[in-house]
DNA sequence: ATAGCAGTTGGAGTGAACTCCAAGTCAAGT
DNA sequence: ACTTGACTTGGAGTTCACTCCAACTGCTAT
């Protein structure tokens, strides 16, 4: 698969995806004779996995860091066990957070629903 | 209260608290006779609410906006409402994207623990 | 063989959101 | 009166994560 292709097929840059291959965030993509990257399906579902990460707010540091030790072989599957599950406890943390301000948010969005029927109410902020 | 009281109350950087009131995204702070700034509850009330905001992902741009409808007065009600309303529909997709990748993390870790327990396996990213 | 287009590189530029700094002010304590 | 320490300002600097650019290469179709 050529760039362009990829970058339609996972809705991300073609500078974005050369970019994670510069910072190591991806493997290596092997080219054609004439030097042009050509994407395997394992490398898609590698640049969709990260896509998914970085969305949900992993670093690039972060996401490096574990493709690193992957490239360390496998005496370091316990420490990106590890690199996952604090990964994993901190989204947590972030979801949690988030969905108490969803909640807060749907509640400033009654009250103001409310003065809105009882015309000539103002709010605080 | 003073900005350090504020500063270490909210934990924000005093920095960040000059910050914010310079780009609008909190109301001027009103000043004691030596020109300090002076903290109102209310001050601290809306610097929580920003706080949370920013945390949940909601841009400088964004509240900058809804404190600038505020300041023009009731008859912006509606339109402060629709933002929000805006706002959290974004972040709820945020939330359901995030809860997916949640997900999709345990179910990553749980293969590395079986991976763990059988020695000898190595993984695909 | 020449135009056109997709791709290549290294490196510079961008935008968001802070964060830091220097030089100065002010109030309180010695 | 002087030191100390928290605060002030405007503006420069930083970090993160891209994004853009210029100059070049190499297929493909006319």
């Amino acid at each position: 698969m050529t760039i362009s292709e990829v970058s339609k097929k996972c809705n991300i840059s073609a500078d974005t995806l050369r970019y994670y291959e510069k910072v190591g965030l991806i493997s290596f993509v092997n080219r054609t004779s004439g030097g042009l990257r050509d994407y395997s399906e394992e490398d898609c579902r590698q640049i969709e996995f990260v896509k998914c990460m970085r969305n949900a707010g992993l670093s690039i540091e972060v996401l490096k860091k574990y493709f690193d030790l992957f490239k360390r072989g496998k005496r370091t599957l316990k420490a990106r066990r590890d690199l996952l599950e604090q990964e994993r406890k901190s989204l947590q943390t972030r979801l949690k957070e988030m969905q108490e301000t969803l909640k807060r948010l749907d509640y400033k969005i009654s009250v103001y629903d409310k003065a809105l029927l009882s015309e000539d109410k103002e709010l605080k902020f």
